[in-house]
DNA sequence: TAAATATTTAGAAAATTATCTAATAGTTGA
DNA sequence: TCAACTATTAGATAATTTTCTAAATATTTA
């Protein structure tokens, strides 16, 4: 929920290909795992990361459960970079 | 040099400040530790990082080396920041 | 060149994060 | 209700990152 949440969740390659391949259309927990070599319990952890982050949403359907992407928290991010850039001034 | 490096950089709220802190004005290595309640050779390795993700650049004056803000490599995280959100269609 | 100051490097310990296996929980359909 | 399927949780281990102390390097000035 916090902006370090978000740095945090960005910062693992595999969760940001996650991201990647939920840009394109929503997944299941398994459709995710099959694109990586890591056991499905990890891509669960990595997944808990990012829903904490807001950075995916999840919803039960049937057996499965859907993930989908959610870009509205890249706000605060972008704010912060922004920001940075603003007041620079070189000498 | 990777996109890697920067959101790794990135990730950490101490570094997060020292780049808030050189937003600024330019800073000693010495002067960047004074904000912190951790040691020098910890800060030290914090500039190493974002040295290498290219987020600062240093420059020795004298005694000193003083260290300044990058944010050209932003570019990049917002690149794939835009292109996570230009697909986006929900259903 | 020696002392003082600023900073980094080396190496180890502590803390955090990622990953695994085994077990548990929810859903469907016979 | 039970078997099959999907996914998560629990708990342990492995890997990485952060932090520390002690030592080394670079610069300035006496």
């Amino acid at each position: 929920m916090s902006i370090n949440d978000t740095f945090k969740a960005l910062a693992d390659p595999t969760r940001r290909r996650i991201l990647d391949l939920l840009k394109e259309r929503d997944l299941t927990a398994g459709e995710i795992a099959e694109h990586f070599d890591i056991t499905k319990p990890s891509i669960s952890n990595h997944l808990n990361l990012l829903k904490q982050a807001q950075l995916v949403w999840d919803e039960r359907k049937g057996q499965h459960i859907v993930y989908s992407l959610n870009t509205t928290v890249f706000q605060d991010v972008l704010k912060w970079m922004m920001e940075l850039q603003q007041t620079q001034s070189k000498g």
